[in-house]
Parts: structure tokens; sequence; C-alpha cells
DNA sequence: GTGTAAATGATATTAATTCTCAGTTAGGGT
DNA sequence: ACCCTAACTGAGAATTAATATCATTTACAC
């Protein structure tokens, strides 16, 4: 299932909340990014449209789109939380660039056969994982060959 | 290979770090543990045998032991860090209960087919992964039937 | 033992996120 | 089209995690 700009609005209102112009311009900002983007980031790129949005408006927007499962937290190794709007509902991983943070999703990350083993080995019930594979995207490749790490 | 408290002594040296009695205790109080601490964990653990220990010196010894790959970073959507003495210096990752915070071991995750079909897919060149299984442990399903997620 | 670079602890600072609360508003009901 | 009210917002304070500063102390090579 792919996500449009009214489905999301009407995932909004089946769940009570509210359309407001400056939760849509939160999800504008994540949608329209192709790398994933951090509060700070969200809140420069609102602003452009709507001013005088405050930090606590982006915060509570990005929680709610975060308990709806419409973005994904991306490179949870970093100081700040960064986030990703979920381009396919279905389940899926995300390859990140380690250099410019452009993120490619993908499927099939196969770990049905390693979690069975695990449960037979130790007994643990399998709720989920998390999986994100890093790696430096051909543009990076191409612009410096020796890798700048951050 | 396994670590012992002397070899750890060894690596520090080799690193040109002093073995001190706070670094030793910090060590002690994340290898004693079976699960998953973070800082504020380690400081109450660690001033139990070391009670003048200031907060800058927890977080000082635990970048140190990250910077020789001798703690894991565990749980990384958690708010505060968690770490987790390596038990093994190979490749490996960690099946974590929610519940308990119990970690265990794997190895041969077995992701380079996966990792081979992506550069090919994508001419991505890949550096390495994230990957953490987590479910309920024998103890905590036998505990209570309804899992209490956190 | 001595000297010295490294380490410590107290404190200040920075940064990210959450809380509080008075005022505003989306959107259902009329 | 206009109310009404619960949901939402923005400003600023508060909290929390982590890092920086700096005078004092200490591990350890000599």
């Amino acid at each position: 299932m792919r996500l449009t700009a009214n489905k999301i609005a009407g995932i909004l209102r089946q769940h009570g909340y509210r359309l407001t112009p400056q939760r849509h311009a939160v999800l504008k900002a994540i949608a329209s990014s192709q790398d994933c983007v951090n509060p700070a980031e969200i809140c420069t790129r609102v602003r452009q449209e709507y001013p005088t949005i405050g930090m606590a408006t982006i915060y509570r927007s990005i929680k709610m789109l975060a308990d709806l499962s419409l973005v994904c937290r991306v490179n949870p190794d970093s100081r700040s939380r960064n986030y990703l709007m979920r381009r396919s509902m279905s389940h899926h991983h995300h390859l990140v660039c380690s250099q410019c943070g452009r993120t490619i999703d993908f499927t099939h990350c196969d770990l049905s056969q390693l979690e069975k083993r695990l449960t037979r080995e130790t007994g643990f019930i399998i709720e989920g994982h998390i999986l994100e594979i890093y790696g430096r995207c051909p543009e990076c490749c191409a612009a410096s060959p020796v890798p700048n790490p951050r």
C-alpha cells in the first residue's frame, strides 16, 4: 500500500486527530525529503511556509506521525532523532548512505530462518527486529573515493 | 576470542590508556550485568564501591570502552544510551528480551547474500549493518503470558 | 623516588526534548 | 453560517542527557 496525501489525512481523522495546517506542513516537510531529517531540519523547512510554528508543535506532530507509523525512525546512533516518511506500509528496512543520508527502502530481509533458529536455540519468542544497512551511495562514491565517515 | 579482566587491562595499556581504579570499577559494573545498562545505572553500581566518582568520568570511561570496541551499544531506540560488555570480539548481534532486558549474543547473521543483492541493485558499497532482534525470553514468557511491551 | 602527561571531579555549558498554560481553532452539531 | 468544545498551538520554562572546562591529582615510564 502506497501512501498519498489524501490517505494520510484520512488516517489522521480516523484516529481522532485534527488536520491542522501545522501538521500538514510538517508532513510535507518530511515527505518531500529523500533522506532522513531530524526535528531541527524539519523546523527549518516548515518555517519557510509557516514561519510562526513552534518547536513544541514540530515535536508533537512527529510524535503523532510516529504513533500512527507514518514515519520511521532511522539512524538510531546519531545524537538527534532522524525521521523518514514511510514510503510503503509493508514491512521494510532502510539502506542508508553514511555520507549524504539518502535512503532506499528494501524488503525481503529474510530473517525468518534466523529467527526460527534463535527460537529453537534460546526459547525466546521473537517479536521483531531492527535492521538497517549502511554504506555509501553511488553518487558519494563517485564524488570522493576516500570516505568521510560520520 | 573471549574477554577476561586481564586481557582488558592489556588492551587498555596497548592503546596508551591508564588502568585507573575508576575505569576498573566502570568495567566491572558493565561486565557484571547480564542485561544492558545505561550511564545512570552504571553510576549507581559504581558508586557502591567507589562513591566519589563523577558522572564525567563515567561518560569518559564508557567512551573509551566504546572506542576500543569493548562495549556494544544496544537498544538504540531508547532515550538514554544502553551499553553491554562485549562477550565476544567476533562479529555478532544481540537478541534482547523486550521485558527484562536480558541479552544473548548470536553470530551468523547471514546478511551477506542480502548485502550482495543490494549492491547489485542499488550501487551502494555496503559498510555495515545494525541488527538487533527482540522478543520475550523464556522466563518472562513463563512469568506473564500477556506481554507488557515497553 | 621523580616528572609529566593523562585522568579525575566539580561545575558550567550545550543540546535535545518535554512540560505548562493561556489563548486559539478545527470541525461536528445546530 | 454560527456555536461549542475538546483538541491544538506557541512561548517560554523545565528537564534530561551528554560534553566541555579547568584546577588538582595520579599512574606509570624513567
